[in-house]
DNA sequence: CAACCTCGT
């Protein structure tokens, strides 16, 4: 996606790689220049450096473009904290960013990305041993920090976003407070040792203190601050235009309807720029589509210039692309967006924001072992973040669909993802790193109690940690290292003892996406004929498996064709034949290679079970044994670990047979609670092969 | 019978 341009990395129409030749050089440099002289950050340059010298932790609050991303690396670099092979790391939540504004700053650097400026993101790292500025995603750099406790190779940690409060970034601002603490007493013991040899930490490199610094946009600078014992806080101007924010007098009982009408009113009355309209999801956003065109019809010939297009997640990309094509002379664009488009995306052109006030939030209910998506209002800062996306180009409007009072009642910001997720995961790599008291741990938004025993007691059924607590060793290591859900882990170490392990590399990597099947919702005749040629009705694990399969043989046929970018077109092509979704299955695809990688240097020998599906299905059973369902008399399910009434979801495989006993990966409420990617078993296999968790009775 | 907000190792 390379168009998605972020924050404050404009996309640019600078070339990624300096031609010395060219005769514009001159000019663009030039350009650049001005451009970085220009940013509000620029005139507080030396201020900047002088508060990182004095402080080792600084929060910094910058609005949107500041130019705090991009600027303040380069400001670190000038002023030598990269000597001696130190680098400056810088994390994002997201991806596309960390890699656009890596891109960004080489170019300003006027270096190739990969030597003095690069980024790394899980599949795709671009730096080098000469790499100073070091973008990365926060779940990258919560991985380094599990290999080098100490986090070495940085003399400087910038956490930018923090706002966001994903729960990578919760647990890195916590392990970083350790970090900082830790690097300063090994630099405290070495300067008090009388005759000193140096002390130096993990890989034999020299410990120097650690500079911290968190950005974040405004609102909860004081949550930051107080977290890190009253740590200062700098206040960055930002530059975006003026946005009139107006609200309704009344409550709106139909959100939806009153983002038809208030549409068409920006439409008739305001002048030219194109509209934003936050909906919470892909039904509402293809219902709202038809309505708009179905309205258009009625209004008079020359009126009728307006272009509704929508964007979400699940889209594919060329239709995603869309987006960001200008209207054809005359027309209007009204893009129909989820919530990709508050931060993900930045789509140019945009002068009008039409916000519903709601979204759709996933939460989790550690009791029961399952998540739901609910339509809920937004919280301040989102209303913020929606309304500030008509002000990017000159000033606009936003349109609350609520009256001012209700905007006063709702939350400052979105609860922290660290206390709406499974926690396994998280207490996993802490249990690893050596934390052992969870509850005790500072983080900076704890996590409820009933969360943290479920995910310990998770954690301690699977063999990962002993009956105190403490890691198992090696299971619980081994576990520790794969990146992937602590189940899909326990998965790949019990089906080596199996003789499935090449099967479930292959199933795991495809648990770890979504909708491989483009559209579950398609009618077209091909489409599900297609998804019915892969369908296995033994479950939706062995339906993965066959899809995953049929692609490596279509590919192995045509191996002549070996250059990465032709096997990338060919995938494309297969994909698009057979109805799936191309990205999805690139992504399992790269997990999957990574993932062997991993369990290959552990030692495992990966094995096959070739045509075995009743040892593969024995082996889903022992890893998946937590999740369990048996069906009742009525066709409804009970799940056996929560006693939860679940329903299989309609994209199962599995939904017309109704298999007596399954076990699943997913227990989510939506309309209903719905169990997905499942697999008929044998019911007394759960009291063979889980006996400690399934008496032989009945 | 009836169906997916957004990210990430």
């Amino acid at each position: 996606m390379p168009s998605m341009a972020q924050g404050e990395a404009k996309s640019s129409v600078l070339s990624n790689k300096p031609n010395p030749k060219s005769p514009s050089r001159f000019s663009m440099r030039q350009k650049i220049t001005e451009h970085r002289k220009s940013l509000p950050i620029a005139s507080v340059e030396k201020r900047l450096i002088e508060e990182v010298q004095k402080n080792d932790i600084l929060i910094i609050v910058g609005e949107t473009g500041s130019g705090k991303t991009t600027q303040l690396p380069q400001f670190l670099f000038n002023a030598g904290f990269c000597r001696e092979g130190k680098m400056v790391g810088i994390s994002q939540p997201r991806r596309i960013a960390a890699m656009t504004v890596a891109k960004r700053v080489a170019e300003e650097c006027d270096v190739p990305l990969g030597q003095k400026v690069g980024y790394s993101v899980r599949f795709d790292d671009t730096t080098s041993s000469s790499t100073r500025l070091k973008y990365m995603t926060d779940g990258f750099l919560l991985r380094e920090a599990l290999v080098d406790p100490l986090l070495s190779r940085y003399s400087v940690i910038i956490v930018d976003e923090a706002h966001e409060r994903t729960v990578h970034t919760d647990v890195l601002l916590a392990l970083l407070k350790k970090v900082q603490r830790d690097r300063s007493k090994a630099v405290n013991e070495r300067s008090s040792e009388t005759g000193g040899g140096v002390l130096r930490g993990c890989q034999g490199r020299k410990v120097s203190p650690l500079k911290l610094i968190i950005m974040s946009a405004s609102l909860d600078a004081r949550v930051f601050s107080e977290y890190y014992g009253g740590a200062k806080a700098l206040h960055v101007q930002g530059r975006q235009f003026p946005v009139n924010v107006l609200y309704t007098v009344h409550p709106e009982t139909d959100y939806v309807d009153a983002a038809l009408v208030t549409i068409f009113q920006i439409h008739m009355e305001e002048k030219e720029g194109d509209i934003l309209v936050f909906l919470t999801g892909q039904d509402e956003i293809e219902s709202v589509e038809r309505l708009v065109q179905e309205r258009l019809q009625h209004l008079p010939e020359d009126k009728r210039m307006l272009l509704p297009m929508t964007i979400f997640a699940g889209l594919p990309s060329e239709q995603q692309m869309r987006v960001f094509a200008p209207a054809p002379i005359g027309f209007r664009k009204v893009v129909l967006a989820t919530n990709i488009a508050e931060t993900s995306i930045t789509i140019p052109g945009i002068r009008y924001v039409v916000d519903t006030g709601v979204v759709k939030a996933r939460t989790y209910d550690p009791n029961k072992g399952m998540e739901s998506l609910d339509v809920v209002p937004t919280s301040k800062a989102q209303a913020l973040q929606r309304s500030g996306r008509a002000g990017r180009e000159g000033p606009g409007k936003c349109f609350r669909l609520y009256p001012e009072r209700e905007f006063e009642k709702l939350e400052d910001s979105t609860k922290p993802e660290i206390k709406r997720c499974n926690l396994s995961n998280v207490i996993l790599q802490l249990k690893s790193l050596g934390i052992d008291d969870i509850g005790g741990f500072d983080f900076i938004d704890k996590p409820s109690r009933g969360a943290i025993v479920k995910a310990l007691e998770e954690l301690r059924l699977l063999g990962a940690l002993t009956d105190d607590g403490k890691l198992e060793k090696p299971v619980g290591e081994q576990m520790a290292r794969l990146p992937m859900d602590p189940v899909y882990s326990r998965a790949l170490i019990l089906a080596n003892q199996f003789n499935c392990l090449e099967e479930m590399l292959i199933t795991v990597a495809m648990l770890n996406v979504e909708s491989i099947f483009y559209d579950p919702r398609e009618k077209r005749e091909e489409a599900r004929t297609s998804r019915n040629h892969f369908t296995s009705v033994e479950g939706d694990h062995l339906t993965y498996l066959s899809v995953y399969r049929e692609l490596n043989e279509f590919l192995e046929k045509r191996k002549e064709e070996n250059s990465e970018a032709k096997v990338d077109k060919i995938m494309r092509k297969w994909c698009k034949d057979n109805f799936v979704n191309s990205r999805s299955l690139k992504h399992a695809r790269d997990t999957y290679r990574q993932i062997r990688g991993y369990v290959e240097q552990m030692g495992f020998n990966v094995s096959s079970c070739g045509n075995d599906m009743l040892e593969y299905r024995r082996c889903l059973a022992a890893s998946f044994f937590l999740k369990a369902a048996q069906r009742q008399m009525d066709g409804t399910y009970r799940a056996l670990e929560s006693g939860e009434i679940v329903h299989i979801h309609p994209i199962s495989g599995l939904f017309r047979s109704k298999p007596e006993c399954v076990v699943f990966n997913e227990l989510m409420q939506t309309t209903k609670k719905y169990i997905k990617n499942l697999t008929r078993i044998d019911p007394l296999w759960l009291a063979e092969l889980a006996p400690h968790h399934y008496k032989t009775e009945e």
